[in-house]
Formats: structure tokens, C-alpha cells, sequence
DNA sequence: TGAAATGTTGGGGCG
DNA sequence: ACGCCCCAACATTTC
């Protein structure tokens, strides 16, 4: 009788999920279980956190499908590195399956369970699921990791269409699942306020139906993703993000998803995936990067900008159409389109002069797709300090960008309601409109300055 | 997944 | 018909 935990952190589903599957299928029973870790709720400065949210419905879709089951989810509060050796021992269990996580503060995390398992005698097995190609699986031809993304593409398509006949699909038997209700009953709807949560109104839903049915709605406009996505005021992006971070959705559907429609758009789409993957790869290979330029050298950057800058930034009061829209989005929805987070750093770094890792935190405080390697890894890119970074020189002009990302002003009339009157040639760049302040600085002026404080590094 | 300055080309207006 | 200028439109260079 063999009896196995299954413990589920980024890979919010009961379908594809490889870790899940492993220990239906190589043990008697299966337990299910989840941990809210002290350590990540105590990082956050907002007790209405949208992502938490997120997954309070996420897993009360999951208790609900193991309730069919006559199963049910262990829901723990604690450090994970004292609640998962104590559940095992408390139970009895003889192994423990979870899929990798590549971040530092996971991957330490997870050799700390692991160590005090051993000393148990628990079996601790570990998967790929997050990512489709792992670090090791990607290297160039001197057995080196990629710093340049398109030759990192190149090889993960080559190894993908040389060594994939099919994408795999992990099956999860349910009868394998243990009967057992768990302490805590994640459908009662109160449960989380006992440890502090307040519940937020999101326009996403949390769980892997509404994920599905966003993957579903994607898939009709795929093949023309590559034309229209760019224009943040189409729509015309997946919205997937949310779901792909918590695993409410796995990475395998995505690709297929990608691969079914024969496109432009899905190749395009494809790429994106593959950026992820390159960034994951990146984290885990120079986990330095959480806290450093990936170029050393650019830690010695001078960053001048002003602290009240960075506040009109936050608060979408820079006097930039563009720039400020894309901040109140955030901050109202916790969602921000591609295109204008690209804007937005831009504009942070290389217009206001302030550090990149100011607003890599500030969207780890709100995004509701955080995910650190993607989120570090644009960072650094807009910055020009990270792999394959666009060149310092490289400069959006928000005003430029906003005229041809947003032509008709119809994204910076959703979320700036008093340019609403202005015309389209106007709005972009907006002169003494009462209640709308004026550019905080100069473009032109902090365009030079940007490149004097990357020329002293060069 | 720039922007802006500078250089080149070619069609049309006009003396 | 011709040269000259103007100026888009496009290409190249620079940061």
C-alpha cells in the first residue's frame, strides 16, 4: 500500500498535470494538497491582493471536482518546510510528487522539504510541467546556455519538430484519489478571512473552466494574433497570462493550441511561449538576475530620477496619455497589454530615469500574471541591462508609440476620461487640459541624459 | 518589439 | 525640351 502526497503550487488542475498523474498512477492513494506559505503572504503589501483571490478559485474549483471524486484538498497555512514533513509524517505517507519551480525562493525552498523528507525516510519526486524544455534540454553547440533568444528559438523548434512526435498529455486516474476530506472546507466561503484575506472583484476568474474558455476564445482569432496584437484597445491578446502562472492551464495545451491552426498568427503566438520558456531558463540558470542586471556591469548605472516621479508613474499622473492609461489599467484591473508594458518601462527607465527593478516590483505588487522570470526578464530587456536586451539607445518616444499603437485614442479614452473630447491628433499629446497635468519632464531633455548615464558604463 | 538626423532618389511644377 | 528647385518617400546612419 503505497500512499502518495501530491502537493500542488503553480499547477492549479487535476487534468495534464505531471506530477499529479505520476503519483495517481504509481501509488494506492493519493493525497492532494495545497499550502498558503507565510513567507510569500507576509511579502505582500496589500491584504486585497488580487492574485490570491485568483487562487482561493482556483482551488475551490479543484475541491469541488475532487468532491465528485469523494476526495478532497488539504489546505495548509504555514511554512511549507514544517506544514508538508509534518502533514507526511501525521498521515503516514511514503512519498511526495510536485512538479519544479525554477524561481531562487522556490528552488531553495523545495531542497529544504526535500532534505527534511530523506531524514524521514519519505521519497520526494519531482517533475517537469511548468515549461516544455528545461534548462538542460536547450544549450547551443558548445553545451552552453543561450544568451540571444533567437538562436534559443531556433533550438527549441528544431529539437521540438525533430524529437516531439506529439505533445504528451499526463493522465490523472481519479480512482486513484484518496477519500478523505480535508481540514479546511475551501467551499466555505468565509474559510480564508480566518487567516486575514479579504476576497476582490476581478475581471478574470480564477480556475482552469474560465481558463479553458479563454483559451477556447483565443483560438478563434489566433491567425490573425501577429496583426492585431499590438493594439491594445483590440483586445486581440489571449489572456491567458493569469492562467498559465497558477497552471490552471498547462503549458503542453498551449502549444497545442498553437500548433493546431497552421498561421502566421500562431507562430507568432508560439514565439511568445517560447520567450517564456527562454526567460524561465534564464532565471533558473543566473537566479543573480532576481536582484542584478544580467551585464554586471549596468549595476553601476546612476539612475537620477526623482522619487515623485516614480510616484506620478504608480499613479498614472505623468501628463503622458500613453503611459498614464496603461498604469490606471494596471491599477484598476491588475492587467497591463504587452505593447504598453513596454511603453511603460521604457518610459520609467530611459524617460524618468529610474532603476528598472523599481518597476519590476512595483508590477510584481500588481500584475495578476506576475511571474517573476517573464516579469524580470522584459524588465531587463526595456532597461537594455538583461540577455538579448534591445540596445541602450533604443528609446520609445510615448507620444510616437501612443500615435501608432493607439491611432484612434481609443485605449487612452477608456482610462483617461478627461482627454475624452480631444481629438485623435490631440490626444496623444495633450496641452492645458484642466484636471490632466502636464508632462512631468521633458522627453527630449531626459533622452540625452538617458544616454550619457548608459555612455559612462559603455 | 526605435527615433531622429542625414542622405538619396525621383516626379512634378515652373521658368 | 531642359535645368532647377522642392519635397515626399524611402534608405542609411547614428545614438
Amino acid at each position: 500500500m503505497k500512499k502518495n502526497l501530491c502537493w500542488l503550487r503553480r499547477d492549479l488542475r487535476l487534468k495534464d498535470n505531471h506530477a499529479l498523474g505520476r503519483a495517481l498512477t504509481e501509488g494506492n492513494e493519493t493525497f492532494l494538497c495545497f499550502v498558503f506559505d507565510t513567507r510569500i503572504l507576509s511579502s505582500l503589501n496589500d491584504p486585497l491582493d488580487r492574485r490570491l483571490t485568483f487562487i482561493i478559485e482556483s482551488l475551490q474549483e479543484i475541491e469541488k471536482q475532487l468532491q465528485d471524486y469523494g476526495s478532497s484538498l488539504i489546505i495548509l497555512h504555514g511554512d511549507p518546510v514544517e506544514e508538508i514533513p509534518r502533514l507526511m509524517k501525521d498521515k503516514n505517507l511514503d512519498a511526495l510528487y510536485y512538479n519544479r519551480d525554477y524561481e531562487p525562493y522556490a528552488k531553495l525552498r523545495d531542497q529544504k522539504v526535500e532534505k527534511k523528507l530523506h531524514a524521514l525516510n519519505i521519497k520526494t519526486y519531482s517533475f517537469k510541467d511548468h515549461v516544455f524544455y528545461e534548462k538542460e534540454e536547450i544549450k547551443n553547440g558548445s553545451g552552453k546556455y543561450y544568451q540571444v533568444f533567437t538562436p534559443y528559438k531556433n533550438k527549441w523548434l528544431e529539437t521540438f519538430y525533430n524529437q516531439e512526435k506529439v505533445v504528451p498529455h499526463f493522465n490523472c486516474p481519479s480512482e486513484k484519489l484518496a477519500k478523505h476530506f480535508g481540514d479546511k472546507n475551501v467551499l466555505r466561503h468565509d474559510w480564508w478571512t480566518e487567516i486575514g484575506f479579504i476576497k476582490t472583484k476581478n475581471e478574470i476568474k480564477g480556475g482552469r473552466e474560465d481558463g479553458k474558455k479563454k483559451l477556447r476564445q483565443f483560438r478563434k482569432s489566433i491567425s490573425h494574433y501577429h496583426e492585431t496584437r499590438d493594439f491594445p484597445f483590440l483586445n486581440a491578446t489571449s489572456h491567458l497570462s493569469a492562467y498559465i502562472r497558477m497552471g490552471n492551464i498547462s503549458i503542453r495545451e498551449m502549444i497545442n493550441a498553437a500548433l493546431e491552426t497552421e498561421s502566421k498568427g500562431a507562430d507568432v503566438w508560439l514565439n511568445e511561449i517560447i520567450w517564456r520558456e527562454f526567460y524561465q531558463m534564464i532565471l533558473d540558470s543566473h537566479p543573480e538576475v532576481e536582484k542584478h542586471c544580467y551585464r554586471r556591469q549596468y549595476d553601476q548605472l546612476k539612475w537620477e530620477g526623482k522619487k515623485k516621479d516614480f510616484q506620478d508613474w504608480c499613479n498614472g499622473k505623468t501628463g503622458f496619455p500613453i503611459v498614464d492609461a496603461a498604469m490606471k489599467c494596471l491599477n484598476a484591473t491588475g492587467f497591463m497589454h504587452n505593447r504598453l508594458r513596454m511603453i511603460v518601462a521604457s518610459f520609467l527607465t530611459k524617460t524618468l530615469l529610474i532603476d528598472w527593478k523599481k518597476g519590476e516590483r512595483y508590477f510584481a505588487e500588481k500584475l495578476m500574471d506576475y511571474d517573476l522570470a517573464s516579469n524580470n526578464g522584459g524588465w531587463q530587456w526595456c532597461a537594455s541591462t538583461g540577455v538579448d536586451a534591445q540596445p541602450y539607445f533604443r528609446i520609445f518616444n510615448p507620444v510616437t508609440q501612443s500615435e501608432k499603437f493607439d491611432p484612434e485614442g481609443e485605449f487612452i479614452r477608456k482610462w483617461c476620461p478627461e482627454l475624452i473630447y480631444l481629438s485623435n491628433k490631440e490626444i496623444h499629446s495633450p496641452h492645458d487640459i484642466e484636471d490632466y497635468p502636464a508632462p512631468i519632464v521633458s522627453y527630449q531633455e531626459q533622452k540625452v541624459k538617458a544616454l550619457k548615464m548608459f555612455k559612462l558604463i559603455e
